[in-house]
DNA sequence: GATACTTCGTGTGCTAAATACACTTTCAAA
DNA sequence: TTTGAAAGTGTATTTAGCACACGAAGTATC
């Protein structure tokens, strides 16, 4: 925000647009998973689908958040759901490939107007999440993190740079149990650091970790229908 | 980067002016500063004076991280300065203050516009600082981190981010020698470090932790000119 | 050249946290 | 009752954090 020289000539740009892209984390008990859409085309052309992570141009009175949040709520009816803004995508070229080119074209006015993405990464609980039924053209479905197939425009690089953001927090704020149900077993958390880390971790220096830094737990209740001696059941704060 | 419903009804918002904004800091062996630019109002009107962050809008084929780079260097001819993203503020009324729009409309075609602005902060050797002459408007000049006066649309928080920012990354990657001289002893060092930190740290410790890290080395040098004894001198890597 | 002044530079003991490591317990199923 | 499978737990060792005080190396002054 400056005014460059004396003089009063002002000064522009074009402009363009803004988008937000979510990439939505979900953990199975086995694997940390990505949201993914692929996209129908219209079924004249026989381009090859996209495949993206969920996005949407932020619109015109709307905060980055409120546009998150609204990307969110049309894939799935879940609320107060955990959500983050990482970082900015600004690369001029980022849309501009020939294959994101056509596929813009079946739906934006300026098809190739420069956009600029705000990356978020949201956290979601795999087993209360349903998708909303035809909220997007295109289908949704959850892929590993650790093999993510080649994405539209930038959206190899979004993922990659939300999965090292998501390990610091991790360690920094033991956000972990945004992932899981409710209730949990501690196993079920470890496990989940675990993958996400990309690491094994001790078992006992976990629980005590864990049981210190106080953002989960006990409750009475116990694990059901195991072969095996149930676990104690934690759930957050 | 979402397509709505089956339909090909293209969609579309009016877009928005991008920004980047730089906190630059600087260090004076006392105080952590910041850069501020304080803005000439044409001298027909008379509007009290803006204060404000280094910032202009991003160029139609500039990269954030170019935009960045091009605002500090029409600032100061230094190269190499470290930069680092640290968010985006997106509020759509951030540029909608009273003040703020009689400033803009000053210098842009539309300053009613909506602007998104991405928040960089910068370090830079204060002792290697020059500013260029009549490269801005206004005159710049350095001010407390602790005492920042009233700014232009968000800045205050913009500043307020980016410190707290500063601090975590202070922390994890050690990066203080970039607000010091090439040759530095550990004492100012350690100085820099509780004025970011605003605490005190124990000398003997901060050493042990400095040259464990091993991201300065030591010279055959020593400070010269001190009325007690000189201190050694290091330098990065 | 002795003295005063100022910051530099260092070592140790104590406490707290991180790590490595293995066996018994509990339940369901066969 | 035996088997299988994960749960749950304690201790010893190592490493990092922290509090603490004094001699050393220069400059300035008298």
């Amino acid at each position: 925000m400056s005014k460059k020289n004396g003089e009063s000539t002002p000064k522009n740009t074009l402009g363009m647009d803004v988008s937000v892209d979510c990439v939505v984390f979900g953990f199975d008990n086995d694997t940390l998973k990505v949201l993914l859409i692929e996209q129908k085309q219209p079924d004249t052309i026989h381009l090859k689908t996209q495949k993206a992570v969920p996005g949407d141009l932020v619109l015109d009175n709307e905060s980055l958040d409120e546009a998150a949040k609204r990307i969110l709520q049309e894939l799935t009816s879940l609320k107060g759901i955990y959500l983050k803004q990482f970082h900015a995508f600004g690369d001029p070229n980022r849309v501009r490939g020939l294959k994101d080119q056509q596929w813009l074209r079946t739906f934006r006015v300026n098809p190739e107007r420069r956009v600029l993405t705000i990356g978020y990464y949201s956290l979601v609980k795999l087993s209360e999440f349903k998708p909303k039924a035809a909220s997007f053209a295109g289908h949704t479905y959850w892929v590993d993190v650790y093999n993510i197939p080649s994405l539209a425009f930038d959206h190899n690089e979004i993922v990659h740079k939300a999965l090292l953001m998501l390990r610091h927090e991790l360690m920094a704020d033991h956000i972990g149990f945004e992932l899981l149900p409710e209730k949990f077993t501690l196993s079920q958390l470890q496990k989940l650091y675990e993958i996400i880390l990309d690491k094994k971790l001790d078992k006992r220096n976990f629980r005590k970790n864990i049981l210190r830094t106080e953002t989960v737990t006990a409750l009475e209740e116990k694990q059901q229908g195991v072969l095996h001696k149930p676990a104690q059941l934690f759930t957050k704060k």
